[in-house]
This record gives structure tokens, C-alpha cells and sequence, in this order.
DNA sequence: AGTTAGCACTCCTTTGTCATAAGTGCTAAA
DNA sequence: TTTAGCACTTATGACAAAGGAGTGCTAACT
């Protein structure tokens, strides 16, 4: 689009576009002159929007009815139109005080920030919590529970841990445990699963001579955690908010985003194309077709130069867009302070509070 | 009710309440006398239902329409009327798959008996992992990371174990790690937090020496964990399919429920009232507002004595109970022998395949 | 040249009427 | 005790008529 609109133009179309989201009803001309905002006739505000809907900024759902925002005319609005949101006293509050819960436990934070932004933003929220494994173990421990049974802890990535326990019908005692996380360590910590082989297995087994039968429960386990090392959590809350917006109501559109909520793999796709502020995709552009006509607005959060998750909305294309993604943006920057406060290395990046009362 | 229904009068109930349950029609005489399955008129099963409603067994939604049954009809026809249903192979199939899945993760396992369920079903499905906590640290281990980095585990009841990262500013080498987990074990292990007082932890400290500072971030950490010990997670899946019933399509039902989804306590305190067996919940007998006109299925899962979780299904009234139970039934006790048979102890017990092909 | 008033036109939505179908309760006969 | 028959009730769907909101276009105005 090399045309660029003319400021009354954007005027408008900014008009329109802010009463849709707000009431959801086609704009007439006629309304729109009736908010004492433009100086101008409904026949002049009539051939503006007849030229912003040759453009493919707006649409008509019928002859006789009012315009609403087409996709470019929502994804023009929230890139040059759109006015920042200042989050309200309460809201921060509201944040602040689940950012600050004494347990800063990665998983639950995101969890818990779900909840908030469904509540704050009455739209459905998409919380994610992406566990960063790579393909080695770093370090192995075993401890003995009791005769029987052991612990085995596999630290995994910088802030990575899985545990399982093994139970065995041997005696397994201290010194066993600590010759097995011995072996376990040289011989495979570090090194990736795939440099592991089977004559490499017989050699564990060697080492430990009548303990060698442990290592193969052990080695299972061990690639069953690294095969889901990459698992990512998605949480939805707030389902029931897609109803308080028709659109969702009739057609089949509220079954298919529904369907979608249980195949998540489809909603990380999306979520992959996350850039480094709040990304929004408005209607087709996400590329999936259970989501045509719905909108998507998320953030990635970034502890310690790592992606950990992210959180975001899931709404009609009519979506507040302003107050979304200022929620979005400080509660994704929240989270990552939060998480980066708890490592002492980084405190010298204090966390910015954008919207301070 | 000491009144008992005549033979014809059951007859006639299980009738109404299986068509209906198909069909979600209200069943009318006419249309009953046609299945050829009773050889009355027309009138003669009117005057039965008549009764049946005076019972209390049916209604009907307006003058002119067949009847319904009411709660007390479900609750009849699920104690007294209903038949075992019969897994087909492909259902057998479809949960064997699940079960023998190669990942024997408890929590993996639940969360995918929910998915199948849902599928299976075609009603939501609710899965709950229930970790089984006590208020005691069976033993602790601390693994360091690296020079300022450890690992500090927590194993819990008999399969539970919790991790944490811990930064300091201190050097932290293999030897303080051996001391800090001494000095846990010595002073915290095996003992009810309660009895964790000031002193106790001037004492702990004193143990350590220079190491000393490190107990205040480790207790804030164990305090946490335990304040979560019973936490349970709860799953839903397979939300959609409460479109496909015509009860939630209208009225705020569905908004009800899905707003219920968000608040798990409350659908927690009605999994409690489980019983050993499938427990059947029939709309207003669950006792929570929003689930009025909707019923619940669910079994809870035990392992080793222990509950672990639950699993089960909501839908409306109208739901195929006699499916959904053998369903349920199979996969509950599923998981359970999945879980007993890597406990080597118990193989006594072998998993009983009521639905062998 | 841009703006505005006026008007005919379109299309959705609501309302009312009516016929139809399904099912009932009741009475009287078998 | 069962059944046939009948008058009555109510939901549902089709159809027409009326009303409203908004449009495009033309002609006049500044």
C-alpha cells in the first residue's frame, strides 16, 4: 500500500474501529456523525467510508448495514492508529500482587499470570510454560530412599531438573548410590544421548560389576525424559469469557476454537512466530483455520536470555487491542524480572516499572 | 420410597430414559408403542407414565410434548435399570494403546486418560493428579551445579519428590554441599515442619559456620513446597464436546460450566465425595449451582493404598451413563495396575482385563 | 472541488397470523 | 384392566407486513 490515507481518512476509520470494539454494532454514518467528533455531514463521512471500503479497510456484513473493520483494517489500526493504554490503578494492582506471591516458582507465575490476564482482560488466556532441555544431561544424583528404592535427580539445562524414582529388588545402600551416580556422571553427563551406544551401556555395567543390572532401568528413564526434554505446558483460562462476544455465539465458531484448545501443538505453532515485543495476529494471519475470525495477542517471556514461555490473549478480531497488549507487556516483563531478580548476577537491570502510579 | 415400581412400570421407564438419552427427544406414547417392544396401546402407556410422573420419575417440558425423566428417573435408572455396557474392541483398543504407552509416568498417564477419554466418550473429561504429600521431608539431597549454583531436593512422601535452584553468592563445592545435607537431614528431615522453630534454625546455622546463610534461603524454599504438598492439577479435556448437547447450547449453561472449569476447588470438593467405585453425580445431587442439569462421572484412581488422582467425565443428565461407567471403570483401574506393576512388590496382584476380546 | 440535503432503495429484524404436528387427559366402551 | 375416540394444549415453522437503519446517487450549495 503505497497510498497513503489522508489524516481524515485515519480520523475515521480510527472512529469506526474504536466504536466496533467497544459496541460491537456496525457504524453508520449517521452515528458516527452524531458523536459531535467530526464537523461533517453523514453524506461527507458516507463517501469517505465508501473510498476507506474500496480500499479494504472496511466491510459492509450487508447492503443496508453499517461498516465494520476488515483484517487490514484492524492490523492498519493497531500498527499506526491505536493509542497506548495506561493500565489503571487497580489493574496494576491486581498484577503486582500476583508478581509479588511469595513463590516465585517459574511454572506457578505463569500459571497464575493466566488466571489474572483472563480476569483482567475478559478474554480467554493462553498461559505457556516451555521447559528449555537440550539433548545432554549435566549432572546426575542418586539418592537412596530406603532399601528398596532410589531417587534419581537429572539436572538438565541451568534450571532444569527431573527426578524419578527407581525401584529395585536389590539392596541399594549409600555407597551403591554414590558409585552409581559415579559412573552415571563419567559416563554420561555432558554427552549427547546419541554418542551412548550399546557397547557403551556394557561398559557402565562393567563398572559396576553385580549393580550393572541398574543402569538399564536407569538409561530408560533417562531417554524418556530427554525425549519430552522440549515439552511445553499450555494452560487456557477463562474459556467461559469467549461467550460474553457474539461472534463466538452462533456459527461454529466457538466449537473450533474449543476443538483447538485440545490441540495445543496447533497453538504453539502460532505462538512460535512470537517476535521480541507483543505480537499480535489478527484473524487469517495466524494461518490456522479454526481461528479465522479470532485474534491473538502474545508476548514471549525471556529469563536469563532463555525463552521460558509466554503468555497471551485469545478474543474476536473485535478485540480491545490497547489494553490487551499493555497487560500482556507488563505482565510478561513482570514475570521475567520477577525470575531474574532470584539470580544475583542480573540485579543490576532492576525491573522497570512502565506504568508506576 | 417404599412404593415399589411394577415390572411393566420399570419397563417402561428404561424405555423412555434409553430413548432419550439417544435422541434428547421428549418420548411420547404414541412414538413409544411404535418401538414394537411393548404390546400395550397407545393409551394404556399413557396412564403408566401418568403415574410415573406422579412418582416423580418423569416430567414433562410443556402440555404437549412426551415426557422427560427427572433426577430421581437417572438415579433409578443408574441404580436399578441401567446394563453393563460391553467395550467394543476399537474402545479397547483406543485405552490399551494409552496404557501400554511407553511412558509409565503417572502424571503423563492421567493426563492422557483424559484425552482419551473425551474422545472415547464424547463428553469432557476431568483428570486430576493428586500428589500425595505430607507435611514431612523424608530426606533431602544437595547437588552442587556449579560453583555458585546447587540443586536442593526434597523427597516427600514415598514417590514424590520436589526440586529447587539455588543461587548464592558463595562458592559452593562438593563438600559444602555434603555438610548443608547433613545438617538437613540431622535437624529437619523425618520432623513435622511445626516443630522447625527460631532457635532450631540459629542451632542449624551455627552448624554450618560460614555456610550458615544459606539456611534461610533453603527453609523459605521448604516451606513453600510443603504449603503446596496436596496440590492437585486438574485437566480438562475435550471442552468442545459440550456443544454437541442441545442443554448447554442455550441458556447460560454452558457459561456456567465453563466458568465452573476455572474454579477447580470447587469441581475438587465434588471428586472427594468419591466412592471405591464409579461415583455417579446426577445433576442437582453434586450440590453445586453451576452443574445443576449437568452430571458427573468419575472414579478415583488408587495405587499402592494411596489415591492418586481421579478420572471422569461431565456431560448433561442426558448422558449415556452405562458406556461412560465401563469406560471410566477400565481406565481408572488401568492406570492403577500400570502404576502397581513397576512396584515389584505388588505383582502379586496381575491387572484384571474384565474386557478381554 | 469539496460538501451537503434529499430521496429512492436494500436488507435485516420484528411482529402477527395461521396451519400443522405431536402429545395429552378424559370418558366411555370392550 | 385395557382400549378407542375425541377435544384440548402447546411448540414450531412458514409467510406476510411493517419498521428501521443505512446506503448510493444526484443535484444543489459554498
Amino acid at each position: 500500500m503505497l497510498y497513503q490515507l489522508t489524516p481524515r481518512k485515519q480520523a475515521i476509520l480510527k472512529a469506526v474501529i474504536d466504536a466496533y470494539i467497544e459496541t460491537g454494532e456496525p457504524m453508520g454514518s449517521k452515528t458516527l456523525t452524531q458523536m459531535r467528533q467530526f464537523d461533517l455531514s453523514s453524506a461527507t463521512i458516507r463517501n469517505e467510508m465508501a473510498e476507506l471500503e474500496s480500499l479494504g479497510y472496511l466491510e459492509q456484513p450487508h447492503t443496508s448495514a453499517g461498516r465494520i473493520p476488515t483484517e487490514l483494517g484492524y492490523r492498519f489500526y493497531v500498527d499506526s492508529l491505536m493509542q497506548d493504554y495506561a493500565l489503571s490503578a487497580g489493574e496494576l494492582a491486581q498484577m503486582n500482587s500476583m508478581l509479588k506471591a511469595k513463590t516465585a516458582e517459574l511454572d506457578k507465575l505463569i500459571q497464575n499470570a493466566g488466571k489474572v490476564m483472563a480476569n483482567l482482560t475478559n478474554y480467554t488466556a493462553i498461559a505457556v510454560k516451555q521447559s528449555t532441555g537440550k539433548n545432554t544431561v549435566k549432572r546426575f544424583s542418586i539418592t537412596p530412599v530406603d532399601q528398596h528404592n532410589f531417587l534419581l535427580v537429572m539436572i538438565c539445562g541451568e534450571r532444569n531438573a527431573k527426578t524419578r524414582f527407581i525401584r529395585t529388588e536389590m539392596t541399594v545402600t549409600e555407597e551403591t548410590a554414590e558409585l552409581l551416580e559415579q559412573v552415571l556422571n563419567n559416563f554420561v553427563a555432558e554427552k549427547d544421548l546419541s554418542t551412548v551406544t550399546l557397547p557403551y551401556l556394557m561398559q557402565m555395567e562393567n563398572c559396576l560389576g553385580a549393580y550393572g543390572s541398574l543402569i538399564s532401568p536407569i538409561m530408560k528413564f533417562v531417554y524418556e525424559a530427554m525425549g519430552q526434554a522440549d515439552e511445553k505446558d499450555v494452560r487456557i483460562d477463562g474459556v467461559d469469557k469467549l461467550l460474553e462476544y457474539p461472534e463466538f455465539l452462533d456459527s461454529g465458531k466457538l466449537k473450533e476454537v474449543l476443538g483447538m484448545f485440545d490441540r495445543k501443538e496447533e497453538l504453539l505453532n502460532i505462538l512460535e512466530s512470537a517476535d521480541n515485543d507483543v505480537t499480535i495476529c489478527i484473524g487469517r494471519e495466524n494461518g490456522v483455520e479454526a481461528l479465522t475470525g479470532s485474534s491473538l495477542v502474545f508476548k514471549k517471556i525471556v529469563v536469563d536470555g532463555k525463552t521460558v514461555g509466554a503468555v497471551g490473549v485469545i478474543g474476536p478480531c473485535r478485540m480491545d487491542y490497547s489494553r490487551v497488549v499493555s497487560a500482556i507487556r507488563y505482565l510478561s516483563d513482570g514475570i521475567a524480572d520477577a525470575m531474574n531478580a532470584s539470580l544475583p548476577e542480573s540485579s543490576s537491570s532492576p525491573p522497570k516499572d512502565q506504568n508506576e502510579r
